[in-house]
RNA sequence: GGCCCAGUGGUUCAGUUGGUUAGAACGCCGGCCUGUCACGCCGGAGGUCGAGGGUUCGAGUCCCUUCUGGGUCGCCA
């Protein structure tokens, strides 16, 4: 039984009632949270996207046909209310609720929406496996904590436009529907019907299109826009996600970070009343990596790497020498107090360590009486393990790690392990926000799988003037002015300033082994374009949903996302991706033919 | 693609060394109850222990395969 609104008009959402309206006529709608008969009373708890609101339902105030409806009442049923609103005696108050002072006599009752009960209770902090969350996640979003972060979400956005709208940004739309450029991340391809056998690509950024606007003179520019990448999912990695994407004409390094700066302590003082220091902490590329073991350094805790490759260049232990001797080093991190790990956690860190391409790790424990515990230091002197322990200023009761090994694998390995100890110690505090900038990124890595260098960042980022003389002679040392904005530990945005000189994107091209034809048939249109008069511009964009995720201290990018997809891409609510039948394939001129990977 | 973790009424979990009829809480259904708000009291229904195979006199428990979900490495300009 389902009956009309007709001739109702809601008057109040749930919350948006208080003692001051004592005595008012009000209409509220919503969802039953909880209903409890008493036998001749019955108090519902009414639910809407602003909270909840008590309502007494009484046969002397509604009457008895109105209080066998109310009778009936179940979880989820959509009800309208007609009621007065009234004062609760001292002894009834609930100071857990923000209407608790309050309630709704209620004098008519209609029943909009019946609801079969649900899979599982709608409520705060629920633990109910993510699969069926999932699937029925429309009632998941019901959810006060996931109606929370996707309101805060609506409000960074917000806030964001009004902020670069006062700073002269224009919100510009890119398409949807684009060319496939088969440098970096895997393209979702989107089939043509009018041109068969051809394809479109969705977005993995709106970067050409941002840097075609800043040379069409609209100096600057942004847009919160969906982008789109077929590669394996992670905790705060989905398939198609939000940028808050911008690009500035006639700005360097310094203008761009001073927008998003004044950006982001807007955001943070608006939305959680946080202040943000700013100007933030600037580290390079190199020192994260020296002092961190990454390019996303979680500052909120310390203990940083150690390099003890000049300690035990000449030692003993060939594993430790033979390392440094072929061009690695030997880096260590103190775990402090942990020097009464039992030792199968500590073998378990070296398990942890493989997984990251180490080979091994080794360690000392630091006794409280001052003596060693380590299967390495019989192959060291006692100086030698001296000089590493003070180093590393070990204590007693400290736990010393270390890894030798080539220096990418020493830094993923240690930066990782450094992540681990601050968890057991519990030096990772959500409710802490550190940020900062890291510079001077390399402009290009050696790509073992294609044998060749390919762009760090993408390859119109410049690369710093002072190196560009080794961008023909040794382009693995070249920097680029390029900057990501780190928070926590998690890469929220990054971006660079642009290459807007002919000369130069073609030296880039060349160091990343790209002919002149392979270029123009790639970014051709782009190429043509900069013949045309380049503005320098350079820019920046944000992952959104990690700031979300990071505001609302939430573990998965998936509790801010409405509707987003599990591991396997795939969404469990509407099942997509779903097969198609003949007739769509056959205007597309398609025919499946599974292979077998 | 590799590795790790989880899967037991609707939900969250317990289930000892392999041993009788698989338990609890919440939820659900029915009854009673006029001030509850974790309402209370009484009664009840609800399970192919993710699926398949194996070992065994006997499997929720051990083994193999597989499915689902999560984390992670590779991957992610």
């Amino acid at each position: 039984m389902s009956e009309s609104m007709q001739g109702l008009k809601r008057t109040n959402k749930c919350t948006e009632v208080s003692a001051k309206n004592i005595d008012d006529k009000v209409t509220v709608m919503g969802w039953v949270q909880k209903r409890r008969d008493l036998g001749g009373v019955i108090f519902i708890d009414l639910r809407d996207r602003t909270g909840l609101l008590q309502i007494v339902f009484d046969a002397s105030s509604i009457g008895d046909e109105g209080f066998a409806k109310a009778e009936k009442l179940r979880s989820e049923f959509v009800i309208a209310v007609e009621g007065i609103i009234e004062s609760r005696s001292d002894e009834t108050i609930n100071p857990n609720l923000k209407t608790g002072e309050i309630e709704v006599r209620a004098h008519s009752l209609r029943i909009l929406s019946e609801a079969e009960t649900p899979p599982f209770q709608i409520e705060e902090n629920s633990n109910v496996k993510e699969d069926l969350r999932l699937k029925y996640r429309y009632l998941d979003l019901r959810r006060p904590d996931l109606q929370r972060n996707l309101i805060m979400r609506h409000k960074v956005a917000m806030i964001t436009r009004e902020f670069l709208s006062n700073e002269e940004f224009l919100e510009i739309e890119t398409p949807m529907l684009t060319k496939s450029t088969p440098e970096g991340a895997r393209d979702y391809l989107v089939p043509s019907r009018v041109h068969q056998g051809n394809f479109y690509a969705l977005p993995q950024s709106p970067q050409i299109f941002k840097q075609l606007l800043m040379l069409s003179g609209y100096d600057r520019y942004f847009q919160i826009a969906k982008c789109f990448r077929d590669e394996d999912l992670r905790a705060d990695r989905q398939p198609e996600f939000t940028q808050i994407d911008m690009e500035l004409s006639f700005v360097d390094q310094e203008k761009v970070i001073d927008v998003n700066e004044r950006l982001m302590q807007k955001l943070f003082k608006e939305v959680l009343d946080i202040d943000i220091e700013i100007p933030m902490q600037r580290l390079t590329y190199k020192e994260a990596m020296d002092r961190f073991g990454s390019d996303k350094p979680d500052l909120r805790f310390g203990i940083e790497l150690v390099d003890l490759s000049d300690i035990v260049k000449d030692c003993g232990f060939k594993v430790f020498s033979g390392t440094v001797a072929s061009g690695g080093s030997v880096r260590g991190i103190n775990a402090e107090g942990l020097g009464n790990l039992p030792r199968r956690q500590i073998d378990a860190l070296g398990e942890l360590a493989k997984t990251y391409g180490a080979k091994g790790m080794a360690w000392i424990v630091i006794n409280e009486d001052g003596t060693y515990k380590s299967a390495i230091t019989k192959f060291l002197t006692d100086e030698e393990v001296e000089n590493m322990v003070k180093a590393m200023n070990g204590k007693p009761g400290d736990l010393l790690l270390f890894c030798a090994d080539s220096n990418d694998v020493v830094y993923s390995t240690l930066g990782n392990l450094r992540l681990e100890i601050g968890r057991r110690l519990e030096l990772l505090d959500d409710s802490v926000f550190k940020f900062a900038w890291v510079t001077e990124f390399p402009l290009l890595e050696w790509n073992k799988e294609h044998k060749r260098y390919t762009a760090m960042h993408h390859p119109f980022t410049m690369p710093m003037e002072e190196d560009l003389q080794y961008l023909e002679s040794d382009p693995g040392r070249v920097r680029a002015i390029a900057y990501d904005m780190v928070l926590n530990g998690c890469e929220l945005g990054g971006g660079s300033i642009r290459i807007h000189q002919r000369d130069i994107q073609e030296k880039m091209f060349a160091a990343l082994g790209f002919s002149k034809e392979d270029a123009y048939d790639r970014f051709g249109f782009l190429l043509n374009a900069f013949k045309y008069g380049v503005p320098p511009h350079g820019g920046l964009a944000f992952g959104l949903d990690r700031i979300i995720m990071l505001m609302t201290q939430s573990d998965s990018i998936r509790d801010v996302i409405a509707f987003p997809k599990v591991k396997d891409a795939s969404c469990p609510m509407t099942e997509a991706p779903g097969t198609v039948d003949d007739k769509q394939l056959n205007e597309l001129g398609l025919k499946i033919d599974t292979i077998e990977i």
